[in-house]
DNA sequence: GGGAATAAGATTGTTGACAATAGGCAGTTC
DNA sequence: GAACTGCCTATTGTCAACAATCTTATTCCC
């Protein structure tokens, strides 16, 4: 009776299946299920305590926003993304990046400068402490502080569904950025022509970078087809 | 037994969710379900002939789409597009849409072209016939033709999500365009600039092109304001 | 007569049970 | 020994019932 009143305050504004769908997306973008992987429902509902019926329908509402796919009869996985998809999504990315751009550059606040450049710090502190891990968060956040200044609720909402798809792409294939003073470099100039309120200079900055990033993964996609790690599940 | 075969066909391939799903969705972009209008699962399942299990299910994922809005204990409501919202969405649709055109400049082959110019052909016809819904149609699909021809599939995805939620929006509010000429016009532009292959050019004219979409919505959105057509369901 | 408390009805949230399908296993046949 | 056929089990698809919550109508009090 003394330990519930939390647990219970949130089951008053949301229902299971919304804490479920949560708490999936989170294990899937956390790695505990992984991509590939055939989700049962029986399982996981008895993981969460709960039945069946929340499950399928978060399941269901996940299937929507691109993080597990449905075959029908014969279950849910998580979705794998292909280099081809992944592709696509990184060119999105590079023209809503610019969209986000040059509206921070228009319309910014000294508060907001002032967070990004905070971030711009722990990816410095990052870079000289070759801690690979804190560059990367930084660097999430760097970009997702950068659309949701942007003030485009709708853009926000597409940017963060399109990251986080590609958080599926070969877990983490990028969480070992060679080269993380180069790539601070390029946030600092980022982040000045935002300064100087530069719009079209920070959405071609922005799009420049988001291409490279692109580009990345290519090179680093193109060498793990060189040296077959052992990955295909093909029958040779 | 013999009229059989084509419905098993169905129902083997999908399952009666996804069924239910778009038909819900057809039903909330038809206008059969109105903006606002509160969703009775029981009676939606009375209505498809199955059970409130696959309604349900359908919903979530229609919340996750964006056209329907939940509320925990409470119901399912299909959603109303804010003239906020709606400029956030032609905002970003004209960031995609510079997108699709540069892309298709690029690339555009010859019956891509083709097909593209009968549509405009479609559009003349109807200008010249002050037929507004004919014209209409003819407008959404050589948006959505462009942005399919641009070839990325996850582009097409998010544009026609951002298109149906539109949709929403007061429910045609552009419904009877007044200068079907001069829209034709500007939809020939396009059309060439593409034709030409001026990346650039293409891309800048859906930029302007939406951004005067946008325009037009305000435009419209504070004609309505300013004649109350006693829509507010407020208390007063 | 108006407003708050209360009870009845309707609707959603959740669960467990049943039906249908897919995939694997053993037995049989060639 | 390989391939095919038919069962068996595990899992998904669907449904109906129960519990919890909200809404509405009614009653009572001021």
């Amino acid at each position: 009776m003394s330990q519930a009143p939390a647990h219970i305050a949130i089951l008053k504004s949301h229902s299971l299946t919304v804490l479920v769908q949560r708490e999936l997306e989170r294990m899937v973008l956390a790695g505990e299920l992984a991509s590939g992987e055939k989700l049962n429902e029986l399982a996981l509902a008895a993981r969460l305590g709960v039945s069946r019926g929340p499950v399928r329908e978060a399941l269901r509402a996940l299937a929507e926003t691109g993080l597990v796919r449905l075959e029908k009869n014969r279950g849910v996985f998580v979705r794998e993304i292909s280099v081809t998809e992944a592709d696509e999504i990184y060119e999105l990315r590079a023209a809503l990046d610019q969209m986000a751009g040059r509206k921070l550059a228009a319309s910014i606040r000294p508060e907001q400068l002032t967070e990004l450049g905070a971030v711009v710090q722990r990816m410095r502190d990052a870079a000289i402490g070759a801690d690979a891990e804190g560059y990367h968060l930084a660097n999430l956040r760097f970009h997702d502080a950068l659309v949701e200044f942007a003030g485009n609720a709708k853009l926000l909402q597409m940017y963060r569904r399109l990251v986080n798809e590609l958080s599926l792409f070969r877990r983490h294939t990028l969480s070992v950025p060679r080269r993380l003073r180069e790539s601070t470099l390029e946030h600092e100039r980022i982040l000045a022509a935002i300064a100087a309120r530069d719009v079209e200079g920070a959405g071609a900055r922005l799009h420049e970078h988001a291409v490279e990033s692109r580009a990345r993964m290519h090179r680093f996609a193109a060498t793990a087809a060189a040296l077959p790690e052992v990955r295909r599940a093909s029958n040779a």
